[in-house]
DNA sequence: ATAACTTGCACAAACGTTTGCGCAAAGCTG
DNA sequence: CAGCTTTGCGCAAACGTTTGTGCAAGTTAT
C-alpha cells in the first residue's frame, strides 16, 4: 500500500490524475474530464456526475495545468514585460492586471528588461515559448521589433503606458501630450520664463509626447527653450535625474527658475542635485514632475506633478486583454485616460490645491 | 504551398516543432531533441548535429515549453506570492528573484493575496495545478496552513521576510528583533521615555519580533509601555497608520513623545495624522519606522528607520530556491540579514548620519 | 413492433516533448 | 578475421489532458 520509506527521501508526492478518480468512480476518464471541466453542460447523468465530484473531491483531484495546456493550446498565462519592477509605476500597473485577470484563473508571468532592448525581444520569445495567451508590454518603443514578434506569432499584445508609431497596437495610456501641456502652461502662467526641460529618449512615446507637450505649451505662449536649457537622460531614473540637473546648471551661469522633469523619479533626482547645488526648492528654483507615484505629496517639497490613475490603466489594460482574447479579430484600438495636473509646494507662483 | 487567405482571419502562426526539424534534416525528431537539448553530450556525430542546429536556426525553431514540462515534469517557472505588489518592500524582491533565477531559465508567477488567509492557500493551489517548480512566499505566518500545503505537496518553499514558528522552512529574512532593539535603544538613548509603539497583528514573525525588540529595549533600560501607549494596526498600510495613530492620540491628554511604528508605511501615515492633529513632526513628536523603503530620506521630514537591503534578501532567496531546487533533500536552513539603523530627522534628539 | 432519434458513456487519437531501449554499423582486440 | 565494445541514430512509450467519434442502450414516433 504505501511505498517503503525511501530513506529521508520525501519525494514529490505523485498527484492525483484522471485516470484514478476515473477507477475510483468507475467510469471512463474522458468521463471524469467532461465532468470537471467548467462549462460541463454534455450528455452525462446527473447520478454518475455526482459521483464523479464526489470522488474527486476525496481524492483532492486537481487538474494538471501543464496537460491541459498542452491539449488545448492555451495556458492561461498571460506576460507583463516592464523596465524594472522597482520603479514605482508598475507595481499599480501589475496589480491592476492581475485584480482583473485572476479571477479568470489567468496567471501572470512577470519579466524585466532592465531597460535592455534585446532583453525584451528575448523575453517576448521565451513566454512565446510558454505558450502564454497573451502579452502586456508596458516597455513598448515607437518602432518596437518586440511589438513585430508578437505581431508575427500571433500572440495578443496590448501595450500599456506607451504606444507604438504606428499606433496599431492595442495600447492603454495615459494622455501625456495633454498632460504635460497643461502643466507646463501652469508653470508659465504662474509666472515663469527661465524654464529648462529634463527629457527621456525619444523612442519612448511617454517621453516623446511629453516633451512635445512642453513644447507646445511654451509655444502658444510665445516661448522658447534654448539648448542649453535642455538636459537629457538616459532613462528615467533618480541617478539620471540628479545627473541631467548637474549639467543643466552647470551649462549657464544662471540656474533657470524651473526645471520640467520628464517624470518623478527625474525630479527626485533634480531635487537631490540642487540641494547638493545649495539651491532651496522652490524657493530658488521649482521642479515639477510627472507620474504622481506614491509619497510625493509627502517629499520635500511636496512634487507638483500630473496624476496618471496608473490602477485605472492597469485594470483597463487587463479589460482589454480579455476582450482581446475573446476575440482576436477586434481591430486595435488605443484607450486614452485623462491625466490630472497636481499643483504642489514644488512649483514657486502656483496655488496648491487641497 | 500558402494557406487560402481565410478572410482576414489572422491565425496564430502554426508553431515549428521537432518533427518539422526532423524532417527537413533528413533525422528522426528524436535526434533533434537530444541535440537541441542544453547538456546534449549524447551519441550524435557532429555533421549531424550541425545540419540539425543549422536547419533549427533557419526555420526559427523554438521548443514548446508546455510540452516539454509535461514531459519533464518541470516547468522551469516558480510562484511568488506577496500580499500586493503595491507594498514597496515587494519590487526589490521580485526583482533581486528574477535577476537570479531569470538566467536560468526560470520564469516567475506573481500572485497578490490582497491580505486574505484564504486567498494564500488558494495561490498555492492553483501555481500547484501548474507544476511550478517552487515558491517564494512572503506572507508567510507563523502558522500557515499554505506553508503545510506546500510540504504535503512536496513543492520546494523558500519563505521571504517572514517565517513559521516552527522555524523548519527554508528562509530568507532580516534579523527584525535586533532592528527593532537597535532603533529603540538609539531613541532611549537620545532621551526618549513617553514611548508609543504601533504593531501590527502578530501571526506575522515580523510584526511579532519588530514588538519584542521594542519591548526587549525597553526593558533593558527599566521602561514600560502602558497600553494607551500601544496601537494596533490590522495591516502595515499608510492608511492603518493613520488610524491607529489618531487613536493613539486620542488615548491619552498628553500626546507621547515618539511614536514606534511597525513599518515605514504605517509611519507615512502616522506622521499624516500628527500633522492634522497639528503636531509637528518632530518638534512636537517623534516618529520611526521600519523598512527604509525607497524616498524615506527625501520625505518631510526624513524618516528614521531600520534598513532591511531587500535587494540582497531577493537575490539571496532566489539563490537559496537554487540550491533546493537543486537539491530538495538539504535541511531547512534560514539565512538572516542584519539589519541597519538609519537615523533621520524624524527622531527628536537623535544625531542623524551623513 | 419497427424505425428513427436521443442519451450516456467508452474509445482512442491527438497535443509536442524526452528518453530508455534496440539495433545496425563501425572500431577495436588478439 | 572472429568476437567484442563502442558509436550513432531510429523506435516508441510515456507525460495527463481534451474532444471527435462510435456504439450500445433507452425513448419516442409510426
Amino acid at each position: 500500500m504505501s511505498n517503503p520509506p525511501k530513506s529521508a527521501t520525501h519525494k514529490r508526492a505523485r498527484r492525483v490524475k484522471l485516470a484514478d478518480v476515473a477507477t475510483a468512480a468507475g467510469v471512463h476518464y474522458s468521463t471524469v474530464s467532461r465532468v470537471l471541466r467548467p462549462g460541463f453542460k454534455g450528455r452525462i447523468s446527473d447520478d454518475v456526475a455526482e459521483r464523479v465530484r464526489a470522488v474527486a473531491r476525496e481524492l483532492g483531484y486537481q487538474p494538471n495545468a501543464v496537460a491541459s495546456s498542452l491539449r488545448t493550446q492555451s495556458t492561461r498565462s498571460i506576460g507583463l514585460i516592464v523596465h524594472d519592477m522597482n520603479d514605482p509605476i508598475y507595481p499599480p500597473i501589475l496589480s491592476g492586471i492581475e485584480s482583473v485577470l485572476s479571477p479568470d484563473g489567468y496567471a501572470v508571468l512577470v519579466g524585466n528588461t532592465g531597460y535592455g532592448a534585446d532583453a525584451e525581444l528575448d523575453l517576448v520569445n521565451r513566454m512565446a515559448a510558454r505558450l502564454v495567451d497573451g502579452i502586456f508590454l508596458a516597455t513598448t518603443r515607437l518602432k518596437d521589433p518586440a511589438v513585430e514578434r508578437c505581431v508575427q506569432l500571433g500572440i495578443p499584445l496590448v501595450s500599456v503606458l506607451r504606444q507604438t508609431e504606428s499606433g496599431t497596437t492595442p495600447a492603454v495610456m495615459n494622455d501625456c501630450f495633454r498632460g504635460m501641456e497643461a502643466l507646463t502652461s501652469h508653470i508659465i502662467d504662474a509666472g515663469h520664463r527661465d524654464i529648462a526641460a529634463i527629457i527621456a529618449p525619444q523612442d519612448l512615446s511617454t517621453a516623446q509626447e511629453r516633451w512635445q507637450g512642453v513644447q507646445s505649451a511654451m509655444r502658444k505662449h510665445g516661448l522658447d527653450l534654448p539648448e542649453h536649457r535642455i538636459a537629457r537622460v538616459s532613462r528615467m531614473s533618480t541617478e539620471e535625474g540628479e545627473r541631467a540637473t548637474k549639467s543643466l546648471l552647470d551649462a549657464a551661469t544662471e540656474p533657470p527658475g524651473v526645471i520640467i522633469c520628464v517624470n518623478d523619479l527625474v525630479a527626485i533626482g533634480a531635487i537631490r542635485a540642487c540641494r547638493l547645488s545649495g539651491l532651496d526648492v522652490p524657493w530658488d528654483i521649482s521642479i515639477s514632475g510627472y507620474n504622481d507615484i506614491p509619497l510625493m505629496d509627502m517629499i520635500n517639497p511636496p512634487l507638483s506633478t500630473v496624476h496618471m490613475h496608473l490602477d485605472k490603466i492597469g485594470k483597463a489594460a487587463g479589460e482589454m486583454m480579455l476582450e482581446y482574447l475573446a476575440n482576436p479579430e477586434l481591430p486595435a484600438r488605443t484607450q486614452r485616460f485623462k491625466p490630472e495636473v497636481i499643483l504642489r509646494g514644488s512649483l514657486q507662483g502656483v496655488h496648491p490645491q487641497g
